[in-house]
DNA sequence: TTTACTGCAAACAATTTGCATAAAA
DNA sequence: TTTTATGCAAATTGTTTGCAGTAAA
């Protein structure tokens, strides 16, 4: 059940918190990968699931069905991704909270959890998109 | 380029709609393949796809990544789902949508398009584990 | 007749798991 | 020493693709 404190996980939880905003499992392996750490990508998803459970880092579904990791401060909150650059900024939303509380209530959904996320292209990407185009 | 209406196609658009809620592609390869249809699992995602593109089906990554689909009327909402039985109940939110659209843009952030989809237990699965459990 | 669509099987990619070994505790 | 984690490779799972044959248009 204890969880034991490898140079492994170190270095996931590290590479985890060093990423702007989600990684992939497969990007982290990568760049775990190029600094000649022989880290396994078995060893990296389990260091994920595990950061996951106890809820040290944060877990989405991209839109082309990858899982994507971020550390997390903690608590429940919500995310603006950049969908070019995957920079992430958390967000809160309190009267959000209790409208999808309210919503779930109304049609009789019990348990409700929400996912809110906005998809969209951050400051830096859209000025370096003009600037391809121009 | 256009879209040919073969008897694939037009199962696959009412089995669509004859469910409840969100379904995978497999669920519904699975659900034909019942009904004596020798229809093909990768035919089942081509027309699914085909939905998709026109904006007949309405498609989100389930937490456990796989796609589900669903039959969608038009326009843009978002779901309430139970996740135990998949039933999906279409929700409004303009105060949310403006509320999206704000934040986006107080963060530098263009193109935003947002999913919030609240997940939960419906009235009826949990009549059921309450039974069940009794 | 032309061209897109189908079924099947092989190809793929992301993730998980089995097992012998290595290393925390 | 005991128990859990690692690394590798093999196994799974969801989805896509290549291809020869079939059927809309």
């Amino acid at each position: 059940m204890a969880q034991r404190n490898t140079w492994q996980r170190e270095r996931v939880r590290d590479a985890l918190s060093d990423a702007e905003g989600f990684v992939s499992a497969q990007a982290l392996h990568a760049a775990l990968r190029d600094e000649n750490t022989g880290i396994g990508l078995a060893t990296v998803y389990r260091a994920l699931a595990g950061l996951t459970a106890t809820g040290e880092a944060d877990t989405l579904q991209s839109p082309d069905g990858e899982a994507l990791y971020r550390a997390c401060s903690q608590g429940h909150h919500h995310h603006l991704i950049c969908r070019r650059c995957g920079k992430a900024v958390e967000i809160e939303a309190p009267p959000v909270e209790r409208w999808a509380q309210e919503t779930a209530a109304k049609h009789g959904f019990r348990e409700a959890e929400h996912m809110i996320d906005i998809f969209g292209i951050c400051a830096e990407c859209a000025a370096e998109k003009d600037a391809a185009s121009a």
